[in-house]
DNA sequence: GGGAAATGGCTATTGACATTAGCCAACAGG
DNA sequence: CCTGTTGGCTAATGTCAATAGCCATTTCCC
């Protein structure tokens, strides 16, 4: 029997992408041993298993976000950058919802790896907000609900929850907008 | 053999508990019918499997969750309003985590019944937003956005999202006055 | 090169869960 | 009563995750 060439990034990848067409709950072992054309123990051999799987996808999937952001922002300020990063936030999020779905697990206390890769992800953030001169504490609440406004529209957007007929790309506008003039008229 | 006297409504309340006792994901069937004191395959005279037990909790769970935001906003008018139902909302996501969290599975194009729990809970936002006089599609995007921002906070808080010691209460204050204070500044 | 060791596939098995089929006792109405 | 309906049950099937243990392939060291 030839080998098939598998490595734990091939393993990933792969699941990464059967994650974003059929959906994370539909990411089986089964499904994605059988696109690898492979019995399914055989994935053993790369991964620990389902669940570490699905933080594999997590962890690589908050380093991708994090470094389309900090793109999305580089060489913008205040509103300007927080409007790129949140379009960039969404269209990431559109074009990769099984990694947007693995993502939002939260990363278990005892994962450094895990935190680490939440941190670089929030920094982001941080940096973009920090032209507003926020104090101390109200930086991070700053911060908090910018990340709320935007998970909150991707994730009802991704699972279909806005029923009206109206144009979500202006919601989204609206949203944001709505954000930095409540930052701006403090 | 003495009969258990279960009743749809009984078995969709025991499973709404087990829910928010355990997590939606870890709400099994056998789970429920050992909290029951009943075989497994009992449940099928009483609920259309573990798909359809689902979207009863959903169900339920958007009209208590309309109905609590609705008392919540009775007598109140503009920011009062909004942080009310924002307060009452964030209050029964945490009490009711896994009810919570079924609710967020799209209501099915085809379920009228469904789309109408769905279109209840808008509308009660709805009503709180119509004292700010927005134009039509400016209203649905207000909505959207207010849709978002609690949503956002609730499911990352859920999830265990904020990592900092900074106080959770505080951030949410924030969050909604800082939407008021876009609306109002428009 | 040649041969031990590590490695990457495999089959077989177990165990949890959802679901269906089909049985039979309990209850309800006449 | 006794007859039909109903609400439990056992048994069986299928899917999936996971583990054990086999054997061919690669690797790498002498």
């Amino acid at each position: 029997m030839p080998r098939a060439g598998l490595t734990a990034d091939r393993v990933v990848a792969a699941a990464e992408m059967l994650a974003d067409d059929v959906g994370l709950p539909n990411l089986t072992l089964a499904a994605l041993a059988d696109r690898l054309g492979v019995r399914q123990p055989s994935l053993y051999k790369h991964i620990d298993g389902a669940e570490a799987l699905r933080r594999a996808i997590s962890l690589r999937a908050m380093s991708e976000l994090a470094e389309s952001l900090a793109r999305a922002a580089a060489g913008r300020a205040r509103g300007d950058a927080v409007r790129a990063i949140a379009i960039a936030y969404r269209t990431w999020a559109r074009e990769h919802p099984g990694r947007y779905t693995a993502m939002l697990r939260a990363p278990d206390p005892g994962d450094p790896e895990g935190l680490a890769a939440s941190d670089r992800l929030v920094s982001v953030v941080v940096d973009v907000l920090s032209g507003y001169g926020l104090a101390e504490e109200d930086a991070i609440h700053a911060i908090r609900a910018l990340r709320s406004a935007m998970h909150g529209f991707v994730a009802i957007e991704a699972a279909g929850g806005f029923g009206l007929p109206v144009d979500l790309d202006e919601s989204f506008d609206f949203l944001v907008a709505n954000y930095v003039r409540g930052l701006e008229s403090r």
